[in-house]
RNA sequence: GGCGUCGUGGCCAAGUGGUAAGGCAAGGGUCUGCAAAACCCUGAUCACGGGUUCGAAUCCCGUCGACGCCUCCA
């Protein structure tokens, strides 16, 4: 049985799904002013592997990601360099979404914006406010009425009472009541704006995941995802305005990922102290970010640092270590010593599941790849032939799949391949006849153009 | 100040009642012409102080500390 750590009821419990063999889940996307940096990659990750898991476990996932494309930040933006807001917000988008293909990161099923919501929103706010739950003001705002929903901070674990004390109405806003939150905002000149039964203007942040998971997944959902710096207020909010709505329960499961550190810090736009993913994957591999998020778990603040990288790298190296061929000239290994490899990779299966059932506890799954990679090495080392190593890489292979990983050589162009054996070729004859320096020059230069040979008495293998 | 998460070997980190997985780093060793890789061996009593229990890293209370949210934020 898989558990999840839910955030509503600070407990894991057990994974049941709205309907059998299926799983709804909707995580918060982007707000698209600038270039996503690698805090936004972890929440990406994240939900990306979970995602994977689920349809490992034969899951149908329907897995929703949105793009926030207009709001204040967007326009701030937009006006300082003089560019049209949605088309700001769009070129964000583009860049966003090669980042993802980039760090291996499955399509979503639907990318809903907030501009290409317009219909739905709008009809959930007029429904809101026959409800009772929302009014509009007189300058053509529309804001949730915070004190009629009586559950209201129920996620994140605050009573009404007490964020009243520190709560401020800015000028300008003609609230009920400092807590109520934007539904619509009225345009002011020169912002983007969308004609409304309340005057020209455009959504709140708010409400277009409520909206976006009402057009798209229907009014209840299995999972709803997302950093934990969202839960309040954005989260607290969706809850109020969905369950208002539908008088139903929204989002069975909360699932909210830690921050990544930088400097003892968040990583954040706000304090500037962040590295954005292009920086990152032009330095290194996609799968250094991914694994360094699967070596701690989801839910605690991430340390992103050069120490914490290259431990990540080297971690990544020893599963690769796992794939590596059989030697050339392996003897093979009697039948009884090459049956500890399936039973293993059968162990390491079993151990992988039950791991990530307990809440997708990654680290220890890993744990149980290395175990693998280990029996394997060890074969190898014994002479295992490739047909005695194969079982147990394809399971390696399928799990580190799960994963994410691609554990791709580093370049390899494939047309190479073929003079670089040649030349192993011409070495292990020169190696026969004791030409040393020769030998070590060829396995210097490649490794100059980025080629590992490594000898052993079985042969000689390489590398990229 | 309120709410929440957390504090395990040099670093990262799993483990939530029965005497501490794993990775990185370090040291020693095997293999090897050398190198590299791989393999083997070596290390923590779990922030601190009380308490519950036959027994606690694991439950309870307190202290200290870190981080997040309480304004936009993955």
């Amino acid at each position: 049985m898989l558990r999840i750590y839910n955030t509503l009821t600070r407990k894991k419990e057990d994974f049941r799904p709205l309907e059998p063999g299926k799983v709804k889940m909707y995580v918060c996307g982007v707000t698209v002013y600038s270039d996503a940096h690698v805090g936004h990659a972890m929440s990406a990750l994240v939900f990306d592997i979970i995602r994977r898991y689920f349809i490992y476990r034969g899951y149908e996932v329907q897995f929703v990601m949105n793009y926030t494309d207009v709001d204040d930040k967007i326009i701030a933006r937009a006006n300082q360099t003089g560019a049209d807001p949605l088309k700001l917000a769009e070129g964000y988008i583009d860049a966003y979404r090669r980042n993802l293909v980039d760090l291996n990161v499955l399509p979503a099923s639907a990318n809903p914006r907030a501009t290409q919501t317009m219909a739905e929103i709008q009809a959930m706010i007029a429904g809101l406010i026959e409800k009772g739950y929302a009014y509009a003001s007189e300058n053509g705002d529309v804001y949730f009425r915070v004190a009629k929903d009586e559950d209201y901070g129920r996620l994140s674990g605050r009573r009404l009472e007490d964020m009243q004390a520190g709560a401020r109405i800015e000028v300008g806003e003609q609230k009920e009541n400092p807590l109520d939150f934007a539904l619509w905002k009225a345009a002011k000149p020169g912002e983007p704006e969308w004609d409304s039964p309340w005057g020209k203007g455009r959504p709140g942040w708010h409400i277009e995941c409520s909206a976006m998971n009402l057009a798209i997944l229907g009014e209840q959902i299995d999972i709803h995802g997302g950093g934990n710096d969202l839960i309040f207020p954005h989260h607290e909010n969706e809850i109020a305005q969905s369950e208002s709505y539908t008088g139903k329960e929204f989002a069975r499961y909360w699932i909210h990922n830690g921050m990544l550190q930088l400097g003892g810090e968040k990583m954040s736009k706000s304090l500037g102290n962040l590295v954005t993913i292009d920086e990152f994957l032009s330095e290194r591999d996609g799968d250094v970010m991914r694994m360094l998020i699967l070596t701690g778990s989801y839910r605690a603040p991430l340390a992103f640092t050069d120490d914490s990288l290259d431990s990540a790298e080297k971690a990544l190296e020893r599963l690769k270590s796992g794939l590596r061929p059989a030697s050339p000239n392996a003897s093979g290994l009697d039948p009884r010593a090459a049956a500890t490899l399936s039973d293993q990779a059968e162990a390491t299966q079993q151990a992988f599941s039950e791991t990530m059932d307990d809440d997708f506890n990654t680290p220890g799954a890993i744990a149980a790849l290395f175990e693998l990679v280990k029996t394997i090495n060890t074969a190898r080392d014994a002479g295992a032939n490739a047909d005695q190593l194969d079982p147990a890489q394809k399971t390696l292979r399928t799990l580190t799949d799960v994963f994410g990983l691609r554990l791709a050589d580093k370049q390899g162009s494939g047309d190479a391949d073929m003079f670089i054996d040649l030349l192993i070729e011409v070495r292990t004859e020169m190696r026969k006849q004791k030409q040393w320096a020769m030998s070590d020059l060829i396995r210097d230069r490649l490794k100059d153009l980025g080629v590992t040979l490594e000898d052993s008495k079985d042969g000689t293998t390489w590398h990229w």
